[in-house]
DNA sequence: AATACATACTTAAGTTTCTTATGTATAAGA
DNA sequence: TCTTATACATAAGAAACTTAAGTATGTATT
C-alpha cells in the first residue's frame, strides 16, 4: 500500500472487508476499488497486494477460482466460512483500534 | 507497541502529538500515558520507544535534557520547532489516513 | 507498425518498524 | 530477600511493506 506508508498490518482487513461487500474480487479489481473509494489516496502495490493475497488463501480464509476473460487471466477470491469469520473480526478490531488511536491524537475529546 | 500489531508507523506520530500538549516528557512517562489515555488498549514497549525517540531525536526533531530524579536518570524530550511543525504535518496525515480507511472499511456512510 | 498505456498476475531483494529478549541500575514494598 | 516499579539501551528476529523486475494480452495513439 503505497501513499503515506501508515498502516502496516492493515491490507489484508481491507481486503477481507472488501470481499465480505463484494462477494468474489480478482486483485486488480481490488487495487481500482480502494483506489475509486478512497478518491486515490490509497494506491495498493501488486507487491503488497498479491502476496497479501496468496498468504490468505494458504491460511484458509479465502478461496480462488480462475477465469480467462479476453485473454487474459483473472483469479478471482472469494471468503470462506472461516474468513467471514475472520473479517468480522479483524474489522471490529481495526475499528477499536482507531478509536484507541484517537483517544491518543485527541485526548480532549471523547474521555468518557 | 503492542496490542493488536496494528498500526506499524504510528509512533513516531503518537510522540509527537503527546510532546506537542506536554512541552516536555520521558520515554517511561509517554509509555504510561499512552496506556492511560487508552485504558490499557496500547502498551507501548520499550524495544520499540526507544529507539523511535533517538531516530526522532537524530533527524532535529526532538532535544533532550537529562536529569537525576530520585538517584535514577531521566531523560527528558521536547519539541524542537521542526518538530513542531512535523507533529502537526504528521497528525494531519494520520487523520486523513484515518477517513480514507473507514471509507473503505465503510462505504455505505460518509461517500461525499 | 511502433510505442505507450491499461489490464492482470508473480516473485525477489531490500527497508522499515515492530516484537521479543537481554542487560544495566535504583527504589519501594512484601 | 525477592518481586515489582521505575528508567534507559540495544541486539536479533519477524512481519509487512516498497521497489523493481519479469511475463503476457488488449487498446489507443502516432
Amino acid at each position: 500500500m503505497s501513499s503515506s506508508k501508515l498502516l502496516k498490518g492493515s491490507l489484508a482487513t481491507i481486503v477481507l472487508r472488501l470481499l465480505e461487500e463484494n462477494d468474489r474480487m480478482y486483485g486488480y479489481e481490488i487495487t481500482q476499488k480502494v483506489k475509486e473509494l478512497t478518491a486515490g489516496e490509497f494506491k495498493i502495490t501488486e507487491g503488497a497486494l498479491y502476496p497479501t493475497l496468496h498468504k490468505l488463501e494458504a491460511e484458509g480464509l479465502l478461496t480462488t477460482e480462475t477465469q480467462p476473460v479476453d485473454g487474459r487471466v483473472r483469479k478471482y477470491y472469494s471468503l470462506t466460512k472461516e474468513g467471514n469469520a475472520a473479517a468480522r473480526s479483524k474489522v471490529n478490531e481495526l475499528e477499536e483500534f482507531i478509536i484507541s488511536l484517537q483517544k491518543v491524537l485527541n485526548p480532549k475529546l471523547g474521555l468518557g
